[in-house]
DNA sequence: AATTGTACTAGTGTATACAATGTATGCAAA
DNA sequence: TTTGCATACATTGTATACACTAGTACAATT
């Protein structure tokens, strides 16, 4: 019911609302739209077969997510989000996480245990079978659960929306099937301390996984990953 | 320009959207609605004089910002801040606090210590006058330019955003005479610590600041600061 | 030539009308 | 009495019309 992880990526998907919100999210995130590029209602709402009046609400939900700024009875421009944002929700990410491994340990539910062991157990199953896209949403879907164990709606909240942030980043990122086996056998670390009760011991692996990713991240050249993001002629 | 505090400050006072999305934080945050308190469109377009358009708008904001969930074509619902929510936002700011002092050693400015410096002083002087307003606003201010100085415009917009999910709670902890003058004192620490470039302990000082902030509501008995949250009557 | 003022335009802000959906009520049939 | 259904009503979802604002081009004035 208070799951957010399931509210945000439900965030209507049937409404008209919902639809321009997830494809202006994603245009974003993708580096659809360049940096700065003014949104247009007008025009976003013929691209899209609608009224406005969905897409203010869409361009609205944005500004809070802080992907778009309005300037009043100006426009909605295009806030692209840098390889330093991404290091710096890394950075956050790492001390996050191992909070939420810490509070898992005393909240976890033994349902959840199970469906954790579950995906680890797939996660398992197809990297040997290299099917890159299963590998990346049973990824999603081991950290959404564990958001979900610590117990906290709050932290649940903020790193659900994190982890989407950084999901084309992650995305190349696990496509390297040595750092999609190693992502595994983190977690199963971890479950395992949690499992244990063993807070400092959880905390520390679920750091050190986020860490290790940012080190992979890095040695895959970040700037490479972020080409996208330079204008690609859309600009006005 | 990327200041999230200001913008979310300022998400336009002067729109109605803004009035009212301002308005209907304030009372969720408040407690003035009552935990899964039904806002109707049309009630709260009356109650403000003005259309369904700019409330829509505002609810849509208010969900993503979890304070109340829309159900799609039945409703938006309150969803009140309960004790443990604020605990577990102290719990994460003193983590994220302390990431942001070590981030400001590196990136503040000249400019930046010297109004963190004035703040510091005003406090000092107003403490002794017991302005209450004036400690309240000046810790705020401290907290947001101490955001914006780690150079990190994701970092600063969560910490805002926790900020004022608080605020209420600040106001009463820092209405205690011995309390305010012990956050100013942390407050001096921390940023001798940032200006000596010394991460390590301005990163721990932050830290402790937000712990002993905790013990001080354990204290006061955060029941006691909850409880116009408890249905007030509002309720269908 | 520089400056100021004014009409015009493009775009957002708000209100309202209409459509779709959900919900409750009442009635009929078992 | 209870169940099922149909109808009416309440509420949200969407589209559109109108109001307001800010920027811009251009002309009049100095």
């Amino acid at each position: 019911m208070d799951n957010y992880s399931e509210n945000r990526a439900v965030i209507d998907r049937y409404s008209l609302r919902g639809k321009v919100f997830n494809k202006l999210r994603e245009g974003i995130l993708d580096g659809g739209y360049p940096e700065k590029y003014e949104l247009r209602e007008a025009a976003i709402s013929k691209e899209f077969g609608v009224s406005r009046t969905p897409v203010r609400e869409a361009l609205r939900q944005l500004e809070l997510e802080g992907l778009v700024s309005v300037i009043p009875n100006k426009g909605a421009y295009v806030n692209g989000i840098t390889s330093k944002d991404i290091y710096d929700i890394y950075m956050i990410r790492s001390y996050l996480e191992s909070l939420c491994a810490k509070w898992a340990c005393e909240n976890i539910t033994s349902g959840q245990i199970e469906d954790l062991e579950e995906i680890i157990y797939l996660s398992e199953f197809h990297i040997k079978k290299k099917h890159m896209d299963q590998i990346f949403e049973l990824d999603n879907r081991f950290h959404l659960a564990m958001y979900k164990a610590c117990g906290s709606k709050i932290l649940e909240h903020i790193l659900s929306d994190y982890h989407r942030y950084v999901e084309r980043i992650r995305k190349n990122t696990l496509s390297l099937q040595e750092r999609a086996g190693m992502a595994v056998m983190e977690h199963k670390a971890i479950l395992n301390a949690i499992k244990d009760k063993d807070e400092e011991k959880a905390g520390q692996l679920a750091n050190e996984h986020i860490l290790k990713a940012i080190d992979n991240i890095k040695s895959q050249g970040i700037g490479n990953l972020m080409q996208k993001h330079e204008d690609n002629g859309q600009g006005a």
